[in-house]
DNA sequence: GCGCAATGGTTACAATTGCAACTATATGAC
DNA sequence: GTCATATAGTTGCAATTGTAACCATTGCGC
């Protein structure tokens, strides 16, 4: 009887191979994609990705505030607060405030905002359309589920927030990167300069 | 006879909808798994994404140039020499330089980076290995060719420049974010400043 | 040999990003 | 009411990244 032999050559060995290792593979493909988007509608339509993840949760969902849009594109505030503040700039949206809640901002499109995304959208389909030629329906199918599931997992990996074993023996001081080391000193948080 | 409906709501559809949108959720999957995996390299061996790429192609490939890393590890040559300095500033690599071609050089890992390694490669397939588990053996067979399929696409689309449909009326420039304008005039190339 | 384009690798500088500190407002305990 | 704590959003600064320019060397045409 013939030892088993591994059946094929795939993702999880116990041998590490750069072009093999499926978080190395998505980098790269998702790069890829990202990058080849971002130079089209910064040509076409001068939008950061940033700027048209915004411009795109306000289109179907007018009237959210800056920290939901956040939660809706997987961008964190400040980079919302920079997106906003730069189509603002360019009046492709409107900001009003909660009367109720003071803090709060109240973002939509603009008309200009709308015109703009009525001709980015098509674009972007067209690119998602174009990539996906490369699959068939029933694959199509498959990838967005393990996106999904990957997705899933790699969230509650990082929430389990140590998911390697414990380092036995830590890399001495000496020859780990230079920390990150801050510094303006913190402020006192009142009558402070005023 | 009934209406014929679309079968399942998914990926590519005529409307836009970010969360069903492929590309971003590529991004936002990619993002989530780099910047944990990145987190704990940081925390537990000082290194950054970009010299985990150096060293892991090195350990299997000895005495590659600088270039030929980059090839190899979808880094552009910039990356991979701001990688090869840190890691030379810290011993984990040895560079020598080609007889022949004195441009080249000759890099690998010295015995500490060797050492390094074989704790960092348990760590990212651990890694891997959990993220996978998410998935049937029949699904990672399937996410593997998968991804190898969109990414030779991705670099189809990419390379073809125009993927987009021509713009009919391009967005006037006062509404295009400012760009990138070179500050510093070209140096003439020679005989300045000496 | 000379001149010139191509290649390997580094450097300079600007743009982008990530994080903590900040201001302003709101909310809850007392 | 006061105080402390939480939340919305912005700002400042350092780290990282991207791009062009750069230097040194090589190879080719002549």
């Amino acid at each position: 009887m013939p030892t088993r032999r591994k059946s094929s050559p795939h993702a999880s060995s116990d041998q590490l191979h750069l072009d093999r290792f499926i978080p190395y593979r998505l980098s790269v493909l998702s790069n890829i994609v990202s990058v080849s988007i971002a130079h089209a509608y910064e040509r076409e339509f001068g939008l950061s990705i940033p700027e048209w993840r915004v411009m795109a949760v306000l289109a179907r969902y007018p009237d959210l505030s800056a920290v939901e849009v956040a939660e809706r594109t997987a961008m964190d505030k400040v980079a919302v607060s920079r997106a906003v503040s730069s189509l603002l700039a360019r009046k492709r949206l409107t900001r009003n405030h909660d009367d109720v809640d003071k803090r709060r901002s109240i973002l939509r499109l603009s008309q200009a905002g709308q015109a703009v995304y009525k001709r980015v959208a098509p674009l972007a389909l067209h690119y998602e359309r174009q990539l996906l030629d490369a699959l068939n329906p029933d694959e199509r199918r498959t990838l967005d589920r393990l996106i999904a599931r990957l997705t899933e997992r790699a969230r509650a990996i990082d929430h389990a927030e140590s998911w390697f074993p414990a380092t036995a023996v830590p890399i001495p001081a000496s020859q780990r990167a230079r920390k990150r080391t801050r510094k303006r000193p913190p402020v006192n948080s009142r009558g402070y300069n005023q």
